[in-house]
DNA sequence: TTGATTTCCATTAAATACCATGTTATTTCT
DNA sequence: AGAAATAACATGGTATTTAATGGAAATCAA
């Protein structure tokens, strides 16, 4: 069974916004949509809320829905919640995909990312993202940039050792 | 099946206050009103009670039963929960969608939220908040604000993370 | 009875379902 | 193993449905 989102894929955007959710993703999806069966298209959840990323986010039902209930178990009227409410359920969309397997990315949804004729996929993990290619690419630069710096590199990837994953303070992650 | 309020919509307003409910929002109504049928329309309350938030808030029925019974488990005659019931039993009213999928906003509720030909809907989970469109933005602009500084947009992400999820103080949310 | 509210009907713009095609990957058969 | 058959993908175009919204008719209330 697939379980995680992995892999880069580059699929062309149509003039009303439809682009294919690629195939290894869809299998992750469908897993993770407790809803689905065979006959059925899964469900996600688009966020555009992460200001910061310069991507939108895309979430199986079922990991969209571990946030949603960190998010639930926060006081009813805190502002906190209300904040984490607006930028995660107000600036997000559920939507199926279609027997093609594609979603449609609103126009509103294609300005805020800048994409035109292609969207580019990255797994991670329990979600995906869709960017502009070229952002991407800018991103992965930026990253490459951070880790140049050999000891830099070893520290984020020590972070993975068995011995220090329970030692490490939380102003580490 | 949709079960949170998701994503940014906004709809007309006419000289009689009808409006639009989103059609997302009027699935989570549906499966939310435990009296609602394939043949019916499904209820919610408008609260108008939440003074400071320059906006209406909408409750499945299923969600604002969970609010009323908080108030419900205080103790009876205490001065808070008269509060609580002023603010949120009686400045608030229950609705019912038409069969066109609109609600009507009276002329009071307008004028308290200054609403004129727009409606913007922004679905917060577990209800949904009405506002001028442009009092909105400016909300949303005062959030950014909020988070613009990285270390207390993380502080606030950080609400999520499983790891400290048991560990923060109240006062923290 | 008249002003306000609610129900019913009509239009159109947008979203979605449907169908078709070329291409790649996978399976089956010899 | 290699060729043929089959299935799965990505993607373009068309048809159908649904949502939003304006207006008219009917009901209710002061």
């Amino acid at each position: 069974m697939i379980k995680r989102f992995r892999g880069e894929w580059t699929n062309k955007v149509d003039a009303k916004g439809r682009v294919s959710i690629p195939a290894s993703f869809r299998r992750v999806l469908e897993t993770c949509d407790p809803d689905w069966n065979e006959s059925l298209f899964p469900s996600l959840v688009l966020v555009y809320g992460r200001k910061g990323s310069g991507c939108i986010e895309g979430y199986s039902i079922r990991s969209i829905q571990e946030v949603d209930d960190m998010i639930s178990a926060l006081p009813r009227y805190s502002k906190n919640r209300e904040i984490l409410e607006r930028l995660l359920n107000s600036n997000s969309v559920q939507t199926q995909v279609d027997e093609n397997g594609r979603i449609v990315l609103s126009s509103k949804l294609r300005e805020m990312i800048g994409i035109t004729g292609e969207a580019l996929f990255a797994g991670m993990g329990e979600k995906f993202q869709i960017w502009n290619p070229n952002s991407y690419q800018k991103n992965m630069l930026e990253i490459f940039e951070i880790i140049k710096d050999p000891g830099s590199e070893q520290r984020i990837f020590d972070l993975l050792d068995k011995k220090t994953m329970n030692k490490h303070s939380d102003k580490d992650d």
